[in-house]
RNA sequence: GGGCAGGUUCCAGAGCGGUCAAAUGGGGCAGACUGUAAAUCUGCUGGUUCAUACCUUCGGAGGUUCAAAUCCUUCCCUGCCCA
């Protein structure tokens, strides 16, 4: 196997990256692949309790399809033995664990969903109760004392924690343990994450070392901002753009970011280059940019990355039609409900789950948020002929075609 | 083991016998305005019914009372201090 030059991979690796430790010992471990012929491991981590990947989680899988494009291995590591013991950790309520077989399961359609972005079949898929749950206490009380209580409490999370009288559970000392350990028994030359895993990517560096084995490089790249533009992407919060969304919702979504983060979508979501991204960012500032344009470009692109030049086309028509001509949509689902016809709309409406419930249809009505074929209802008795198609509006994108 | 402070609706945080479905803020949802942006303004934010009627909720289980998130008992959980 033949690989591109040193400088050549040095330049594609860092490129997006937040951050790349320690650099020098990266070059020398290229330079090694290159001498030997032999491909660099690269390691991610999955957590199997929450497999719906969204675009943030594609920053880092477009990475790793980067260093499948340069030839190196790469390794999925799904962290089913942790998951099914559970992690209570913080302010996160707890949460149930997983049996091994919910956790293939989610391992499955992790995958599936990865392979939007990289080649899966030709990477390595490992659990990792396959070594962690072959250690014995005895193992455990060795690996332990290999870090201290205060190495622990750097980690800015438990730091906060203990600082303000906040519980910290024993066993979340272990996680980042266990997580090291991963790499101890995969002996990977670089691991990847998010920038919120340094601490754990360090933890590992400390332990590979203590076991003999050659420390991994640590790669982590930026966590991309949900669409409030405040918290994390994730989906628990719903401010997530999952990689499976439609391209409407996707370029819909894409849209309601804030003006701050275009350049930021452009960049890690659409994957601009770092160019690109700040060319945005100067024509933003100095005003030769429209915001709304940029953003149409980058919901374009993001929409194109997942389902196509075309399906990027389709939805940014549709979008049109809808916010600006304030049209409805092209298709809208359609739907035959078993109900007595001229119906109570607040019924239809919670048994359509257009709402959760029938006080929160009526709560909709009195605050103006639904009509029916574009005439808004004001009346919460008010009744909806069904004999025939009607068509539904609840809120700002929620459609529906009924009938009985 | 001892002492102290706590566990409230999505979150934070009031309430400390009835006027509490529970202040206030945040978040969320809806409306107006817009570029489905931001900012701003307005309304809503347990459920069933709509007539302020009923049902479920304030860590769990009992109890006192016409009446409890508010009092008592007990259990569970968290933090701090002492040992």
């Amino acid at each position: 196997m033949t690989f591109a030059s040193l400088n050549e991979q040095l330049d594609i690796i860092k490129r997006g990256a937040a951050e790349l430790l320690p650099e020098e010992e990266l070059a020398k471990k290229i330079e090694r692949s290159i001498a030997t012929g032999k491909p660099m491991r690269i390691k991610l981590g999955c957590d199997p309790s929450r497999p719906d990947l969204h675009i943030g989680h594609a920053v880092v899988l477009n990475k790793l399809a980067e260093f499948q494009q340069l030839g190196h291995e790469v390794v999925f590591i799904i962290g089913d033995f942790t998951a099914m013991i559970g992690d209570p950790t913080g302010k996160s309520k707890t949460r149930p664990p997983l049996t091994l077989e919910e956790t293939r399961i989610n391992g499955q359609t992790y995958f599936e969903q990865a392979g939007k972005i990289l080649d899966v079949a030709s990477a390595t898929v490992v659990y990792n109760s396959e070594w962690l749950d072959k250690l014995s206490f005895a193992d455990v009380i060795r690996m332990t004392a290999n870090y201290t209580v205060s190495q622990m409490l750097e980690r800015d999370d438990f730091h906060k924690r203990f600082n303000t009288e906040q519980p910290i559970s024993l066993h979340e000392f272990l996680y980042p343990l266990a997580q090291a350990m991963d790499s101890v028994h995969l002996k990977n030359d670089i691991e990847i994450g998010g920038t919120d895993q340094k601490f754990n990517f360090l933890v590992a560096r400390e332990l590979q070392r203590a076991y003999g084995i050659e420390p991994q490089i640590i790669l982590t790249m930026p966590i991309l901002e949900g669409t409030d533009g405040v918290e994390k992407m994730s989906k628990s919060l719903g401010n997530y753009i999952a990689i499976t969304d439609s391209p409407r919702e996707m370029f819909g979504k894409t849209m309601s970011i804030p003006d701050t983060l275009i350049a930021r979508y452009a960049q890690h979501g659409a994957f601009a280059t770092a160019a690109e991204a700040e060319a945005i960012s100067n024509g933003l500032t100095d005003g030769s940019l429209h915001p709304r344009n940029a953003k149409v470009d980058v919901a374009k692109r993001i929409v194109a990355r997942y389902h196509g030049i075309a399906a990027a086309d389709a939805a940014f028509a549709e979008f049109e039609r809808m916010f600006v001509k304030k049209d409805v949509p092209d298709e809208i689902e359609e739907l035959t409900i078993d109900i007595a016809s001229p119906a109570p709309v607040v019924d239809v409406i919670a048994l359509t789950h257009l709402a959760p419930s029938k006080s929160e249809a009526r709560r909709l009505i009195q605050g103006g948020g639904v009509s029916i074929d574009g005439e808004r209802v004001t009346d919460i008795h008010a009744t909806i002929d069904l004999t025939t198609q009607r068509l539904l509006k609840v809120g700002k994108r929620k459609f529906l075609k009924v009938k009985v």
